[in-house]
RNA sequence: GGAGAGAUGGCUGAGCGGCCGAAAGCGACGGUCUUGAAAACCGUUGACCAUUCACGUGGUCCGUGGGUUCGAAUCCCACUCUCUCCGCCA
């Protein structure tokens, strides 16, 4: 959400800003008409009720006195029709700028490029050199399945399209990737790792700003009674949401966190994107980094956050680009996000590994997370960022890619091995 | 799943239906004292919203949502969560 100071803007800006995000012009306005109602009728509707307050204080005077106070009684109960209409036309308008609120993107930062699609994205570094292949390389939907590590079609068996069933050193693999990142994460950049919950509340997916959007995205529990819950699409959910209503003390200032989880996503509009292999799935595994930081620091905390998952790319030798994705790739409450994209050599291209986001206070408002500055003072909204560090399935997919050797074998990458059991290479015949 | 107890400010914890936004303690912050620190003493210290150039003023908030009342932290109903005991269980 947006600071309502920011929405009031009289000087159009903040419109323009919206639109470079793909929002049209007729929300903001309409929210601007309703916030003037509500104000308006605030101050008529304050009044009255501060007559009824002294009204009422004096009715406890008189009668404490043992007088009749029953004409004042009377005067209070008329005016008691007339505070309750205003009032609930104001709570009415205020769901109304709430809802509209609600599903107004985050601000982009000055930095961002400008435009309306994954075209405009900025190229900003390339790491490492794609190999050079003396055979064709193959994708992983085949090299998978050949070696008997990845199975699509028992996946489907079990739970349909876009599940896919690992076996043997392809699970090995999988599970060694996710102990790798977390060390790395917790040992050398200086992350606590969590292990949260993998449902959680309607409250937690508004706090992160997937609901009530993009409900079409998420897997829903249906509860008989009670009220729904979600799988989480990402670890970023349950982290970002685990100080929510809380003061935080500014000397605890950066918070960083660390998460395996699996990560469940319906995607309702990624039909024919990506059918075949493991890269888009209903359920695949991520290791999530996230920061709550000082907002005069959150920059600088997304180059870290970034560089640390970057460097996962790095120990595992895989070639890759950044890229700093434009006004109109962005995602909903991102103000700057920078893509990883893996060279994929099956695909000939790069492909995103990993999002890494600053959504500065826009997540803090929704989910009211706050800090005390030291030495006192207003309680502040804090930053907060996110990034994959990595997606694991993507990151075996990029492994068996740029690894696979003439005679359909994988060498294992040399600083995954100790997490392998120290296994060299997953062997032709499977 | 069954029985009982509870939910109040950063924390602990009082609170006859009417100067209660809320005692007290702790913590934090400022000051006095000190070479410095500690101790002691004095003072300040909730959030949100609206309004005002500003000092300030007003409104809302005592788990959540309803209700009773001129007036609710206080009474009634429902829900959520926590704790204790019993049952079941990886």
């Amino acid at each position: 959400m947006l600071a309502r100071t920011l929405l009031r803007d009289e000087t159009g800006r903040t419109g323009q800003l919206l639109q470079s995000r793909g929002l049209e012009a007729g929300p903001l306005e309409a929210w601007q008409r309703l916030d003037a109602e509500r104000r308006a009728g605030l101050v008529e509707v304050e009044d009255l009720k501060r007559k009824r307050n002294e009204a009422s204080r004096e009715i406890g005077l008189i009668k404490r006195d043992g007088g009749d106070a029953s004409a004042q009684i009377a005067a209070v109960s008329q005016s008691k029709a007339q505070v309750e209409a205003l009032q609930s036309r104001l709570t009415e308008v205020e769901t109304e700028l709430r809802d509209l609120e609600l599903d107004f993107p985050n601000l982009a930062h000055e930095t961002v490029p400008v435009g309306p699609g994954e075209a405009d994205n900025r190229l900003e570094r390339q790491v490492g050199e794609p190999r050079e292949f003396d055979f064709e390389p193959q994708a992983h939907w085949d090299l998978g399945p050949a070696l008997g590590i990845l199975d699509f079609e028992r996946g489907a068996k079990l739970s349909g399209a876009r599940f896919t069933v690992y076996f043997g050193a392809g699970a090995r693999l999988e599970r060694a990737l996710i102990n790798f990142m977390l060390d790395l994460h917790t040992t050398d950049h200086g992350y606590t790792e969590v292990l949260p919950p993998f449902i959680v509340k309607r409250d937690a997916m508004m706090g992160t700003g997937q609901l009530p959007k993009f409900e079409d995205d998420a897997f829903k529990i249906d509860r008989v009674e009670g009220e729904d819950l979600f799988l989480i699409p990402t670890a970023e959910v349950p982290l970002t949401n685990l100080h929510s209503g809380e003061i935080l003390d500014e000397s605890q200032l950066p918070l960083r966190y660390t998460a395996y989880t699996p990560c469940f996503r319906a995607e309702a509009g990624s039909y024919g994107k990506d059918v075949r292999g493991l890269f888009r799935q209903h359920q695949f595994n991520k290791v999530e980094l996230v920061q709550l930081a000082h907002p005069e620091r959150s920059f600088e905390a997304l180059e870290e956050l970034t560089g640390q998952a970057e460097k996962v790319l790095q120990l595992l030798e895989l070639p890759y680009q950044v890229m700093a994705l434009s006004t109109g790739d962005m995602g909903f409450g991102a103000a700057k996000t920078y893509d990883l994209e893996v060279w994929l050599p099956g695909q000939q291209r790069y492909r995103e590994i990993s999002s890494c986001s600053n959504c500065t206070d826009f997540q803090a408002r929704r989910a009211n997370l706050r800090f005390r500055p030291t030495g006192g003072g207003k309680a502040r909204l804090v930053h907060s960022l996110n990034g994959s560090g990595l997606a694991v399935g993507r990151t075996l997919i990029a492994i068996l890619e740029n690894y696979q050797q003439a005679d359909g074998s994988i060498v294992v990458p040399e600083a995954l091995r100790p997490y392998a059991g120290g296994l060299e290479r997953i062997p032709a015949s499977g």
